[in-house]
DNA sequence: CGGCCTCTTGAGACAGTTCAACCTATGTGG
DNA sequence: CCACATAGGTTGAACTGTCTCAAGAGGCCG
């Protein structure tokens, strides 16, 4: 159960420092520690939320269905990720999230989040800043969608994936496990599988990028920027540990 | 000024009901209220952002650019939305607003709201609810441009604009005054201007929607709807002025 | 062994783009 | 009041990126 407060602690701490007052009660936000298999679903769409979790372990997907099964991946959720946040404040779930990998998380009573929020407002910022970090995300995947091509659109989202999990600390920047299949690929980048297939095999002609067998290789950093047309401004992971004073604090 | 009061208080009071005291330091928040030009640039990608804006009235536009100048549209925003305040959180701006029509907007300073928020945690709440419903909005956009074709997506589009607008009272349902140029629906579905044209010549054909000089008509609500598979969930209108009680309150 | 899941490849079809031209309204200066 | 410029909308024809359909290959598990 610490572990749950350090990783949420460690989540909120980029974005100001706390005192030990804050820090007090964020770890008494009690969060239950679940493990869940592969495939599992933890949040459909149209349900009425009541809680929400952040992922210590393990990867997930959030997306959304069209009646006729077409799957829109949202985005997918790494270890210090909040999940079903904004679905709780809208009180009814728009996207569904699913486990990609075994999944580790702890879970939070919205009424629980919320008392936090009132009790320490300044935490309460950092939280909402966390959920635009995610909404940051999303913004960059909109524009790969509407204005990138199929090879454009995939270094773009390995470059991203990378930089997100060099931040945490897993993989190092050029070789690491990645459990999407190419149907993930194709759903969050709004293609088909089969060309998500020509595209890796683009990459991997042009000696720029491999992914076999759920292990993806980045054989040329350099010109795989050069295709994406990629900065990773929108992660808002190069602040060099400047922070902000909140409020009056 | 009691304008802005009024506007802020409607839009967080779809949220929740405040008490007095709450509304008192509301009102406290003194917006400066400015009108600017169409075509104003209001944020800048890459700027250093200390305020933030609501609309009282016009329409603006919160877009990106690639390096090459392809525009891609976030959404556009409308009497009652709030800009910029993503990129407050995150410092540095990740998108670009402009106003597209005559806009009288009013300013806040970042420290007031962070202050006001800090003051009076369930005002912060409704502000955070605010924030999830724009995403929501992006999220759907998301969905709209992945895995739907271009009448699909002009359909559901038009039927989000015309949701939005009934609710905030501007026009009627099927006749509506609509500034926005075939450019404007081209880069927020991500398809080119002509293909646009093309697409609202293939609804007017079907005697689905006219767009003639500003001014849009629908003329077929049920086809329309058929055609996009649209539903208005992701809105959050329907919640039949159910509010929630926020926190200890 | 057989069944299933994911990846791979090819060939033809189609949705959307590109380029180039023209039209119509609105506004401006002489 | 006309000549001209500009901005947005409209249309056609050729092109291309991505999809669809169909088939086969490799690994994994019961």
């Amino acid at each position: 159960v610490g572990e749950v407060n350090r990783v949420l602690a460690r989540k909120l701490g980029q974005y100001a420092d706390f005192s030990e007052d804050e820090l007090a009660d964020l770890a008494a936000l009690e969060g239950e520690v679940q493990e869940v298999e592969p495939d599992t679903e933890l949040i459909a769409e149209g349900d009425t939320i009541a809680r929400c979790y952040i992922v210590l372990e393990g990867w997930a997907v959030c997306y959304k269905r069209l009646p006729d099964g077409r799957r829109q991946v949202i985005n997918f959720m790494l270890p210090g990720d909040l999940l079903g946040l904004r679905s709780t404040l809208l009180r009814v779930a728009d996207h569904s999230v699913k486990a990609t990998t075994r999944l580790q998380l702890a879970r939070f009573l919205v009424d629980d989040l919320h008392r936090l929020i009132c009790d320490q407002p300044r935490i309460g910022v950092a939280i909402f800043w966390a959920l635009c970090r995610d909404e940051a995300i999303v913004v960059e995947h909109l524009v790969n969608m509407g204005r990138r091509n199929a090879v454009e659109r995939l270094a773009h989202f390995i470059l991203e994936l990378t930089a997100r999990l060099r931040v945490l600390g897993l993989g190092n920047q050029d070789d690491y496990a990645c459990p999407l299949r190419q149907e993930d690929f194709a759903d969050v980048l709004g293609l088909t599988t089969i060309h998500i297939n020509r595209t890796f095999r683009h990459l991997r002609e042009r000696q720029v990028v491999t992914m076999y067998r759920g292990s993806l290789r980045i054989l040329d950093h350099h010109k795989l920027i050069e295709i994406a047309g990629f900065s990773d401004h929108f992660l808002d992971h190069g602040n060099d540990g400047r922070k902000i004073p909140i409020g009056n604090a």
